[in-house]
DNA sequence: AGCGTATGAGACATCAATGTCTCAAATGAA
DNA sequence: TTCATTTGAGACATTGATGTCTCATACGCT
């Protein structure tokens, strides 16, 4: 039991119960407290840790799904495909990572608030691009468009942990609610 | 300084630090936190009440929008129209009841849980109606709607607060998102 | 003024989680 | 086996918020 697998250990825990305490998080990993301590001094340094993880898990999201080169191409096809991939990697990392995304502690924390904020505008650079391409509507502000997405995977963590779909539709659901709605 | 007056002005500042104490919310309703306390013997009770409100101000936002008469009548247009009323309505209740969307402690309440959950029915009947007269895509399921709904409220609602999209923008962003996508 | 109620200030006890520490046992490599 | 490292169990102190209580004061009403 390393630092690393105590750590996703936790996360499983805290993606169903946000409020888990130390000693929680100790027995859902399988090792005592003082254990745990000797990892992660603090739950704070704990959930940063995690934050951080789930900073680099949606790095790798826009790593796989290759907005840059679709940015860079000017190409509209690639760009639909990026947008694509991107609905894609964003449902894993929302499923692994999903208690981040509402957990308020990690809004309060100026390293993680700054680093997300980098790595928005690389997202924000993909929008503006696919816009310009006629990927996406030019008409909305780049971060609504960001903020939809984070909401619907918000709402589709939730979908999901109450089992109100399955997990091999979200991606589905993800992209063809966010390109084309709800509407008829 | 009552109850009600107490209990909206911790909303106030629920909504913008969710971890706020008692003392803190005591001192934000100008108040003592003995008198708090005498109001809300516990910060428990004080987030469910207001969990209460948060429920009764979303079912004042299905009345107002009529989704029910527009499911008896059987009308497309006046299901469009509740449709629209129902973004209108959720976006003030999402501006004013904020922070419940995403406390966690509320979702462990059984009592809350259920009431919602009574509600969210009435809301699900609205949406299946709406996908009946073609008013809204009729493959999605009625919980990914509903979730959908909620997520992009979400998304809403980070927008406000950073400041990325003016007040008076969100009901169109909402509205027009929701039923049309990003897509181009 | 006189009375009843509500309030503020602050002391106080409680509680749960946190973080530290120690020591004995387990583990594992040489 | 031997030695070094890691772990578990549990005691312990700390901390921050919580909730209770008292009492003097302020306010509103008659």
């Amino acid at each position: 039991m390393g630092r690393a697998e105590i750590g996703v250990a936790a996360l499983r825990l805290l993606n169903i119960d946000p409020t888990a305490s130390m000693a929680q998080l100790a027995a859902a990993a399988g090792v005592s407290r003082a254990t745990m301590h000797r990892h992660f001094a603090t739950r704070e340094e704990l959930v940063k840790h995690l934050g951080w993880l789930s900073l680099r898990s949606w790095r790798d999201a826009l790593d796989a799904a290759r907005i840059d080169e679709a940015v860079d191409s000017g190409d509209t096809a690639r760009a639909r495909e990026a947008l694509d991939g991107l609905c894609r990697e964003l449902v894993r990392d929302a499923a692994e990572y999903g208690f981040t995304l509402t957990e308020h502690s990690l809004e309060s924390d100026d390293d993680i608030v700054s680093a997300s904020e980098i790595q928005a505008k690389r997202e924000y650079a993909f929008y503006v691009a696919a816009q310009d391409l006629g990927v996406i509507r030019a008409d909305l502000p780049v971060p609504w468009i960001a903020n939809a997405v984070f909401g619907l995977l918000v709402g589709l963590r939730r979908c999901l942990s109450h089992g109100d779909i399955a997990v091999r539709d979200a991606e589905r659901l993800l992209r063809e609610t966010l390109l084309g709605g709800i509407g008829a």
